[in-house]
DNA sequence: CACCAACGAGAGCACCGATCTTGCTTCGTG
DNA sequence: CACGAAGCAAGATCGGTGCTCTCGTTGGTG
């Protein structure tokens, strides 16, 4: 929790340790590739590290804590992919940014199924996440802020759709929680609009929803391409952010709402 | 497959094994909605209805077969359930039974978390849907593509984007598959635009995945009243779809797209 | 050096899905 | 009506799982 520095294992048998910890967490991490989170056995990754299962025990206190490590080691991944390919465009463009982000979110996913499962798939039935994963899960989100938070900056308007009758409730009590937590991390300058919040999250639903979709074969008969498929979602994403591509419409690195209001 | 009338089972052994059937697949159906589908035990289901293990198969070849059968049932629950919800509206306008087909499919997902993890959670690992599932699954996306076409027939348009640089296919191809299955079902009055195509499949990504984040816990902390949430997209997915409820704006039933292209 | 904690191995528990054999009941038909 | 065939439930069995316990052994340290 507070500073852990970890002071040179001296000794062999915590320098073992670590690295057997290590060597558990990686054939953990290649049974989930192949097999998806259901499938991942204790024995069986107790056995691809030539031990027996009741050893792994010394390492890990319960399978739980195994997936637990699993969960943050690829929380980790997937928010540090999303953010190198956010930042690498950091020269082109909010457009850029956006859609660079969104990519890497699909990228990753599809490149690595069985994590995307653990990860976002159904929970596993005992299992409740621990506070451990909560960072780590956030960052991919963060991303998605950080960007329209710079969008918003130069200029960008989600509209603002008509009141439905029915539907009451002010965006700005309904992402309350949402903007109290971007306004306490910083993570825009002065306090997010309502309907911006509201959008990122929408779009981080869609994200998670398109990627979900083409993974477990809800798209097929639909969608055959799946990556142009989530570039066209991408897209229309960041326009529903009101974020457009620079030399686009007005010139301008992100044009205003596309209707007044 | 063809015509299966099921002609009146007269022998009291058919009937027996009907009863039986069902109460397995009830049993089963409460075990899932309790504790999920991974947790459900086919030894477990057996003792429910007072019967060894062994004997379930007589019934069910395997626990995967028991999984279709609920799969299809609750694939079955849940687009009658946004079929009735549309219809009912049928009266009341365009925007009253878009929004009533996506509070339908929110309302039966958080009053059976279980079953919705079945339909759209993890897949169970070595468990591939067989094509008796396909038709169900259709349910609801179909209702969602009836309402865009009506919204379509009334003069709704959605906003197409302007062209992102590294983004080339056009949207047509993209959704090229999806035009075909809604033409070959009659779906849609004409030929579908590839816009709209793209924006209900977008839609329907984006409602699966809002209420797959509030049922598994990935807004807590961003959102605390679910309904309002999800009210909050609903409208938001309709009004890019080129909708806007009755008597807003130009009180036409569907506005149509609010920049010109 | 002597002690203790960490460690790996093994046996065992209860549970799981799936298969096979063994009798018993019921059905349909000669 | 009777008898064979089919359907049926039960039990044993197999390999697998997570997890706990008890052993020797080994490593680090007072």
């Amino acid at each position: 929790m507070t500073d852990r520095p970890a002071p040179a294992p001296r000794t062999a048998r915590a320098l073992a340790r670590e690295t057997l910890t290590r060597d558990i967490v990686g054939a953990a991490r290649a049974r989930l590739a192949q097999d998806g989170p259901a499938a991942l056995s204790l024995r069986a990754v107790a056995r691809d590290v030539g031990m027996v299962s009741s050893a792994v025990y010394r390492y890990f206190p319960s399978r739980d804590a195994l997936l637990t490590a699993l969960l943050v080691e690829c929380y980790d991944e997937l928010g540090a992919a999303v953010e190198d390919a956010e930042a690498a465009q950091r020269e082109h463009g909010l457009a850029a940014r956006w859609l660079a982000a969104c990519r890497a979110v699909r990228t990753w996913s599809v490149a690595h199924p069985g994590e995307f499962s653990l990860l976002y798939g159904t929970p596993v039935p005992g299992y409740a996440a621990p506070r451990d994963t909560v960072v780590p899960a956030t960052r991919v989100v963060r991303v998605l802020v950080r960007v329209a938070a710079d969008a918003h900056d130069a200029g960008a308007r989600p509209v603002a759709p008509a009141a439905w009758p029915g539907v009451d409730a002010p965006v700005e009590t309904v992402v309350a929680r949402a903007r109290e937590y971007v306004a306490a991390e910083g993570l825009f300058p002065g306090r997010a609009p309502g309907e911006t919040t509201l959008r990122v999250l929408m779009a981080w639903s869609t994200l998670f929803g398109a990627v979900s979709f083409e993974l477990f074969g809800h798209l097929v008969g639909s969608v055959d391409d799946g990556a142009a498929w989530f570039d066209a979602v991408a897209v229309r994403l960041g326009a529903d952010l009101g974020m457009a591509p620079a030399g686009a419409g007005d010139g301008g690195d992100a044009a205003p709402g596309r209707r007044g209001r």
